[in-house]
DNA sequence: ATCATTATTTTGATTAATCAAAATAATGAT
DNA sequence: ATCATTATTTTGATTAATCAAAATAATGAT
């Protein structure tokens, strides 16, 4: 069994292995966990003895086949109980990821299991993102930013690269959900903000900066 | 915010003095916890000096007007969440106590709303225990072992006296369930066992023991 | 190659939670 | 009242998790 605390910096070392090549870094690490280096360092060599990471001082940390599996579990932990959250519980997308953060710790495959079922083995989370099946394989999917979208090509928005609340909501207000129908009608080339085309004759602009972090599918 | 074990000692706080009029022991709080006397000791401390507990040395521990309330809110939690897990996830009445155990302690009170509300405002639990309401009420009920129910008076079972596994499973196996119409048809002198009656003709013989934690209503 | 900067680790300490063993207080029997 | 038993607390220690400050290693610029 492992703690809350030992959890949290497996997921971290997934994060960070996920975007880059090299091993996750102590600073880099302290950075996302919200910690000091201090603290990272001593967590790593612990990690390391339960052989979750392979850790050498000074040079970073990459996790081991059972850190990797142990971080996908929580990954579907956390993600299937945001689509509970979402589904069954009616919070909004921009509120599950917190509670989703307690709920993971968790221990009980069945249950995590049983829940998969309740909710009906699900493959995306309310921000799209795939879900682990129980196997650790995460299902994939073409999709582009909807800045790379071509003009007048139908697409739907299937998640977001951006999970900040304040962009959540605001996506909420323009009535920019999953599942939307949008087109691009225009590129203003002086900020590339992008005129779109929604469902019942609706239009919207939105800025590059969104456009980019909402992504479609064909 | 308060950690899992210090929700625990109060969780056990509430037990004991539930049961008897006079303040909980140290002893008697190690035994339920399942820990050691010093350190019972030790965790009082820190909860009198929070403001959760009243305690004496030497004397026993009895809540506070806080701590009360707080073990109110623990037994909601943990009763709620087993009722979604007896409900909707179809785990057995056996099974859900041990996983409550642990959601119990996820801190949100929205959370708990919410879920309240999905399960319909339940007033009693999977084993027929009430939930305490948003502000720690508890619904009331007249009930009775069915070891004391008079001969040929129909009744219902609303709950159990006893959270036993292996009696859970008993009762399940011998289709005695909340819910489920009886009728005591007569009881033997020799070891106090009765013989029943159950809805469709069924009949059932049930120890002494068993009636004594079976609880019915008229 | 040297030096300043930056990243990382070590050292020494703290808090929560725990326990075994020793010390102390309370209780009950005579 | 005294003594043995029982309940409780204290003492001294441990582990997980954390941090600030000091020490050390790596890096990049000149």
């Amino acid at each position: 069994m492992h703690s809350p605390a030992e959890e949290n910096y497996i997921k971290a070392v997934y994060k960070i292995t996920a975007q880059q090549a090299e091993p996750a870094g102590t600073n880099a690490l302290a950075e996302v966990l919200q910690t000091t280096a201090a603290s990272v360092t001593d967590m790593l060599k612990r990690l390391s003895a339960k052989g979750l990471v392979v850790y050498t001082a000074r040079q970073g940390c990459t996790l081991s086949e059972t850190g990797r599996r142990l971080a996908l579990q929580l990954l579907r932990k956390h993600r299937l109980w945001e689509t509970f959250l979402f589904e069954k519980l009616d919070f909004s997308w921009d509120e599950v990821h917190e509670l989703a953060e307690q709920l993971e710790h968790i221990q009980s495959d069945e249950l995590i299991n049983r829940l998969d079922a309740f909710l009906g083995c699900p493959q995306f989370d309310p921000h799209g993102d795939p879900i682990p099946d129980a196997d650790g394989r995460l299902a994939s999917r073409h999709q582009l930013p909807l800045a790379s979208l071509p003009l007048c090509e139908p697409a739907v928005i299937v998640g977001v690269g951006m999970h900040d609340p304040a962009f959540l909501q605001y996506l909420d207000y323009m009535g920019l959900r999953l599942g939307t129908r949008v087109e691009v009608l225009e590129c203003f080339s002086y900020d590339l903000s992008l005129r779109l085309a929604l469902p019942q004759g609706e239009e919207r602009v939105v800025s590059h900066k969104v456009a980019q972090h909402l992504l479609v599918s064909g």
